[in-house]
DNA sequence: GTTGCGATGATT
DNA sequence: ATCATCGCAACA
């Protein structure tokens, strides 16, 4: 028996198929999409099988074995196997990638290279500090690791004792699949319950009355509910009258939060309309995309809740997805409140272990609803009846590495498997999605009404233009500022948004306009006053402030531009006793932070909250009746096509923070372009005039949706180098795709230089280009040899979300 | 002869 | 990706 195999080195050479040999011991166990463990070249490592044959063309002297099995059952079902080659092609991205992005981050194998003292080793030759770091544990663990700390003679040392073979490598493949174990007790059948001491009686009695659940049988737990020592239990397990267990156990992430039952809410008459499409299509089973276009505060996620009400009676699973930072509290407790234990979730706040075990949930088949961040896409279900994708025209369900697939397309090309509808959902559909719908490829559901008839917020649009004229050179308003200070009066809250985090956004020399730069990346350094530090926030290089301009030794170096910090300090200045919590980047990195943060101005324990574009989603807090936005155009004059949709979409999704429950909303726009038709149509809160208007300069300019992109991006530590290669990419790309297509470049990406490492691009514009995929893949065949022996890489990303 | 290095080729 | 091998130069 043969096992075709894909093994887990992504390059392109090794981007096929492998032939091994199935030992007999295990032709009656293996199936196709079992991970297995191959010897390949001098080392072992985990592969993927594809399917078993009996014939091969490798020689029988190539043939090796495979070692042996990691799975019992593939981890991934025949379905997801298909999507993984499916997904390779649609994003060129190596087989292994396709399958790897499939599994949890735990089911991943890792490689290291253990180093420990080899039998019979002369060891006279070394170092006492070698030696000790080869007495500690179990030598070097590992190896390369160590090298990057380690001194030259250290390495040199040991270099040396592994070519005399005093040291030995041993490769270690760790699959990190971790459960949780427990140490649990249960009462004996037999037990003799003679001679107890009153604790143990106690402790006895305790565990009698406990129930079936197994998180209530561990040792630990009941320690804790009795108020006994261990000791207590060990003799009662040396009485016999206990027996000790070790059991695997499933890690809870709302472990002890309580999740009230809600009941499906009455529907308006729109909801309703909305909703019953998409019930017809889950009961008649038919692969439909819905675009479920509702504005903020319009009961999408009770349509969500209705439609998986149906699917779940007719026996099938759903996935709902939802945008990383919207994952908040309030999302996952309606789930909750609505499914119970029936709904897996999925977000990055999960540690491995618990994303490993709600996972294991999915494909056990123990809950049949999936919440979760882009990759919940790829939940392990084998009877979906709907996929549903919240907020569809958020950024972040486009992957930026490899494989770089958009979570729609995935959703859609499932529901084409099981043939079930796929529902897109947003107030602010992207320019693609609703062209779609407009043409009919997509079919269109329209809410236009807020639940309960609760109004739409009153915009205003502030031209700071005019305060600057009127001699006002602070970030806030006059408008601003007396808004705020109602508020405050009133007891009310306020949400300020400002897209920038750190505290001003360059320094300057105001003699002779030196700017304060990164030495590895052609940026500008942002100052963050918290450490007092200038920070670069592509690569994280940090450096003093200078007190002096490095150019020209003046005095008068100013910051320029405005943070959240900075915008924090400044309202400070205005309102000295106002109670602010500021929400970026910065101070949400550590675990849990996030939803704390919320907690606190949900109980009203700051009057602002002030942050970048995390606070822009999920937020429904009732007493919220301001929103400021301090810098609207701050994402308007980006160099990206998708600029002017990037702004009217988050400028909608604040504005509809505010005012969602019975006191009304009001929203203060300020911004130095009053006139920008993605400012004006927010103020009217216009989508359809805002896709007009959009529409017609994504014609004019041959962007998506008129012309579909595809990029290629090319980065090397030599300029000389980046550019000459990005221009024989462009050069073959002209010459080899159709005359209608359109190959722009090289040109230099938006920030020129990374870490070191120049970045030039190259652009394919093209509205039909059947050859695409087979020419993108010859192209980089014609460089793999490059590839490989220089610090080059190239990078395709297909319908890229931006021109980086 | 030994050591250190980069380039080259193969992995079933 | 990673490992082994080969060739070449520097060194003893």
């Amino acid at each position: 028996m043969i096992a075709r195999t894909i093994v887990d080195v992504p390059a392109s050479q090794t981007d096929r198929v492998f032939d091994y040999a199935v030992p007999e011991e295990f032709e009656h166990l293996i199936k196709p999409g079992i991970r297995v463990y191959v010897p390949f070249g001098p080392r072992k490592i985990q592969g993927f099988v594809l399917e078993l044959t009996d014939t091969t063309d490798v020689p029988a002297g190539k043939l090796r074995e495979i070692s042996r099995l990691v799975d019992l059952t593939p981890p991934l079902t025949n379905e997801l196997m298909m999507l993984a080659d499916w997904l390779k092609d649609q994003t060129l991205s190596y087989h292994i990638s396709a399958l790897q992005v499939m599994l949890p981050a735990a089911m991943r194998a890792s490689y290291r290279k253990n180093v420990v003292i080899a039998e019979g080793a002369e060891l006279a030759n070394y170092s006492e500090a070698i030696l000790r770091v080869f007495q500690q544990d179990d030598g070097i663990s590992d190896w390369d690791k160590w090298q990057q700390k380690a001194t030259k003679e250290e390495r040199k040392e040991v270099a040396a004792g592994l070519r005399r073979g005093d040291f030995l490598v041993i490769p270690v493949v760790k699959s990190n699949e971790t459960e949780k174990r427990q140490t649990a007790v249960y009462p004996s059948i037999n037990a003799k319950l003679e001679n107890l001491t009153a604790k143990q009686k106690l402790v006895l009695d305790y565990i009698h009355n406990l129930g079936d659940h197994p998180e209530d049988h561990a040792v630990a737990r009941i320690l804790e509910a009795t108020g006994v020592t261990r000791s207590i239990i060990d003799a009662l397990v040396k009485k016999g009258a206990l027996e000790k267990k070790t059991e695997v156990i499933q890690r809870d992430p709302y472990e002890g939060r309580e999740f009230h039952d809600q009941k499906p809410a009455a529907l308006m008459q729109e909801q309703t309309e909305a909703l019953q499409p998409v019930d017809e299509a889950v009961r008649s089973g038919r692969a439909e995309t819905f675009l479920l276009r509702g504005v903020t505060g319009s009961g999408k996620t009770e349509i969500y809740l209705q439609a998986i009400e149906s699917v779940l009676q007719k026996g099938e699973e759903a996935i709902v997805l939802v945008p990383e930072i919207s994952l908040t509290p309030q999302m996952v407790t309606r789930f909750k409140g609505r499914f119970g234990s029936r709904v897996a979730v999925l977000h990055s706040a999960l540690s491995k272990g618990e994303k490993y075990d709600e996972w294991q949930r999915i494909r056990n088949k123990e809950v049949d609803v999936a919440v979760g961040a882009r990759s919940a896409v790829f939940a392990p279900f084998e009877n979906l009846g709907i996929i549903i994708i919240d907020e569809e025209h958020e950024a972040s369900y486009k992957q930026e590495d490899a494989p770089r697939y958009h979570a729609r397309e995935v959703a859609i090309q499932r529901g084409k498997h099981y043939s079930c509808p796929v529902v897109l959902g947003s107030a602010t559909p992207s320019l693609e999605s609703f062209a779609r719908a407009k043409k009919g490829v997509y079919r269109l559901l329209t809410m236009e009404k807020r639940v309960n008839d609760v109004k739409m917020p009153d915009v205003s649009v502030i031209d700071m233009r005019e305060e600057l004229r009127s001699g006002n050179r602070s970030m806030f308003s006059e408008t601003m500022i007396a808004a705020i200070q109602t508020r405050i009066e009133k007891n009310e809250q306020a949400v300020l948004f400002l897209n920038r985090r750190g505290y001003s956004t360059f320094i300057m020399c105001r003699d002779c306009g030196y700017v304060a730069e990164c030495p590895h990346c052609d940026i500008s350094l942002t100052y963050h006053s918290s450490q007092r530090k200038l920070q670069c926030h592509y690569c994280g290089y940090s450096h003093t402030i200078p007190t002096l301009c490095p150019e020209c030794e003046s005095e008068s170096i100013r910051f320029f531009g405005t943070g959240t910090q900075k915008a924090e300090e400044a309202l400070r200045e205005v309102f000295p006793d106002i109670r602010v919590i500021r929400m970026d980047v910065d101070t949400t990195s550590r675990k849990g932070s996030h939803e704390k943060l919320l907690e606190a101005f949900g109980n009203k324990e700051a009057d602002v909250l002030l942050g970048t574009q995390m606070i822009a989603k999920g937020l429904d807090f009732p007493d919220i009746t301001l929103v400021g936005i301090l810098a609207a155009d701050s994402m308007l004059h980006l160099p990206d096509f998708r600029a002017s949709e990037r702004t009217f979409q988050l400028l909608t999704q604040v504005s509809g923070r505010a005012g969602r429950h019975k006191r009304p909303g009001e929203v203060l726009v300020q911004t130095y372009t009053p006139e920008h038709f993605s400012i004006q149509h927010v103020k009217e809160h216009d989508f359809l005039s805002f896709f007009d208007d959009e529409m017609r300069v994504r014609k004019a300019g041959g962007y998506p949706p008129y012309f579909f992109l595809t990029l290629v991006h090319v980065s090397a530590e030599d300029l000389e180098y980046t550019v000459q290669v990005t221009d024989r990419i462009a050069r073959f790309l002209r010459e080899h795709l159709s005359g209608q297509t359109l190959v722009y470049g090289p040109v230099a990406s938006q920030i020129p230089r990374i870490k070191d490492r120049y970045r030039y691009q190259c652009m394919i514009k093209y509205k039909v280009e059947p050859k695409l995929t087979e020419t993108l893949q010859t192209m980089m065949k014609t460089f793999e040899g490059e590839l490989n022996r220089s610090d080059l890489a190239i990078v395709i990303d297909t319908n890229p979300n931006m021109m980086l």
